[in-house]
RNA sequence: CCCGGGGUGGAGCAGUGGUAGCUCGCCAGGCUCAUAACCUGGAGGUCGCAGGUUCAAAUCCUGCCCCCGGAACCA
């Protein structure tokens, strides 16, 4: 029986395109959901943008056009952009389609009815250019006043409607003391346990006097609020309350993929919002860190912002290298778990050194050996199996899965480099084919096969991050197994060889296998 | 003040009780099949500081210092 793997990102507010932070999560959570496609299970990878924001309606009507129109045309960018990046999201759902309103009126309803939602007031700083709330932080930041109108707000207070999270904080510390893989990394569950047990307060879930949102069905004089919106797009997208058998197939989500600075919605007022629903919550939130940017002069570093000019766009690094290139980059330079740095100088030190001069040459150097000592063919490997290089390739894998499954990425790459890539070269230079050719070719036959089993190793091993050249190399050979079938087991395991094994990689015109990853100057 | 995370050779990262490891950079050699790539050797760290537990601590405990982050339309 296949399992089911449910996998989510956050939806992002749709009012400036997509730069490389929010292309960190969308690769993280990518190279999750391809990896468990390889490992037999059934995936469903969602994603979207979150478009019931005042933000979103105000940016429309500052470019004069409506509301809908413009986040069809966004939602499109960032497609565009995620396909670019070969995310391979099965789903992608934008909150203004009626599925998500439909869903999210039938959810507050059921809550209301469960009796978990009262009617209130909420004091607050409002602008009256914005026509809206602005947070104490905001207002604090900008020196006492409005950071987009340059005005002090005024202390407002408006009816609203409450949500019940303080009621649930007994079940929660339950549900994290049951489920202690439910909060990832371990490193922010003691922040979320505190979190609950000293500050869980009620949160005020509507907003008055909206046009553009979801209406709160039992009094529709409001629009539905945050996150109370939000986060259910990973339930109105999979049917809630519309399509029952749909549903019941992918919820609960298996892990969430988001930013860590909205880890406590997920792991505390989402689950909250599930119990008071009557539905599951989710069996794991993984909270990842923040790119910075590093200035290639400086030797600070800063967060990613429009108004420092620091933006950098994906389709930049995409155009300039390669998704695989830009994948690569910030799976293996920055932790997932924890935060990472971007500079043009990082990312060319990293592309070079391991993914040209590693991996890239190795595929450059065997193929050569064989093309011109072997006119491409090595004869009479037919029903063989190479002699492994690595003592423990078994052990490698189990290694890689690990941190695979503990999105420690950048630990699944240095494994991978350290303990397949650089013990081939190590090989090649042992046993010197290229001078052994002259005395003994039987054995360079041999030696030949077994430096491309290490290939063979990597690029099924790196599947899920370089979805492109993996494929190159994979199909520079004639590998018995189709690339669509292979698994991490298929690494250690291999069947014997079909035919005679041979290069079948288009040449370039100077008879040799393109460069894969042409080293940048 | 409080809460959370972190401090490992020049830079970036692994390493949760048993001779401190990897990449980049630097120095010296080898090789020449390969994308001036690859391989070998070397210099460079009292693992933030001070105590403690232990036969044994980067790793566990206590205190302190420093850096980053800290609620609500911010990945």
């Amino acid at each position: 029986m296949t399992r089911k793997f449910f996998i989510t990102t956050a939806i992002d507010y749709p009012n400036s395109r997509p730069h490389i932070g929010t292309a960190f999560e969308k690769i993280g959570a990518d190279v999750q959901a391809r990896y468990r496609r390889m490992e037999g299970y059934d995936v469903h990878f969602l994603m979207g943008n979150d478009e019931n924001t005042v933000k979103v309606s105000r940016r429309a009507a500052e470019l004069k056009r409506d509301t809908q129109e413009y986040c069809n045309d966004m939602a499109n960018q960032f497609k565009e952009v995620w396909r670019a990046l070969d995310i391979s999201f099965d789903d992608f759902i934008q909150t203004s389609e009626p599925r998500h309103h439909a869903g999210c009126q039938k959810f507050i309803q059921k809550v209301f009815d469960n009796g978990y939602i009262y009617k209130g007031s909420y004091d607050g700083l409002y602008c009256d250019g914005c026509e809206g709330f602005k947070t104490e932080k905001e207002v604090k930041e900008a020196g006492g006043v409005c950071p987009d109108h340059r005005i002090a707000p005024v202390v407002r207070q408006e009816p609203c409607y409450f949500f019940a999270l303080s009621r649930f904080q007994d079940r929660l510390l339950e549900y994290y003391e049951k489920n202690p893989d439910f909060i990832q990394p371990d490193s922010r569950r003691n922040e979320i346990v505190t979190l609950v047990k000293t500050e869980l307060r009620d949160v005020n879930i509507t907003r008055l006097g909206q046009q553009w949102g979801i209406r709160v069905p039992f009094d529709p004089e409001f629009t539905i609020y945050v996150w109370f919106d939000a986060l259910l797009n990973y339930i109105t997208a999979i049917g809630y309350s519309a399509e029952d058998a749909r549903f019941a197939k992918w919820w609960p989500a298996d892990i969430h993929v988001i930013g860590k600075d909205i880890t406590r919605f997920h792991c505390a007022l989402w689950p909250a919002m599930c119990f008071a629903a009557d539905i599951e919550p989710p069996r794991s939130v993984f909270g990842h860190g923040f790119v910075y940017i590093k200035k290639d002069d400086a030797s600070a570093s800063e967060k990613i912002s429009k108004s420092l000019g620091n933006v950098i766009e994906p389709m930049e690094i995409i155009t300039k290298f390669s998704s695989d290139a830009f994948r690569y980059y910030f799976m293996r330079e920055c932790p997932f778990p924890g935060d990472g740095e971007f500079s043009w100088e990082r990312f060319a030190t990293a592309y070079n050194s391991e993914l040209g001069n590693k991996l890239g040459n190795l595929l450059s150097r065997v193929t050569t050996l064989i093309i011109n000592n072997f006119a491409s063919v090595l004869p009479g490997t037919a029903g063989q199996t190479p002699t492994p290089i690595a003592p423990d390739l078994a052990g490698i894998v189990r290694q890689v899965q690990r941190h695979m499954e503990a999105c420690e990425y950048n630990v699944a790459l240095d494994t991978i480099v350290q303990q397949i890539l650089v013990p081939a070269n190590q090989y090649a230079e042992k046993n010197e084919p290229w001078k052994l050719v002259k005395t003994d070719k039987d054995a360079t036959r041999l030696v030949l096969f077994n430096l491309i089993e290490p290939l063979r190793a990597a690029a099924i091993l790196l599947k899920p991050v370089l979805v492109r050249s993996s494929e190159t190399i994979y199909h520079s050979f004639n590998f018995t197994q189709p690339w669509e079938k292979v698994s991490y087991a298929d690494v250690a395991s291999r069947p014997a060889q079909a035919d005679d094994m041979r290069v079948i990689a288009k040449l370039d015109e100077r008879g040799k296998v393109p460069p894969l990853f042409p080293v940048i100057r």
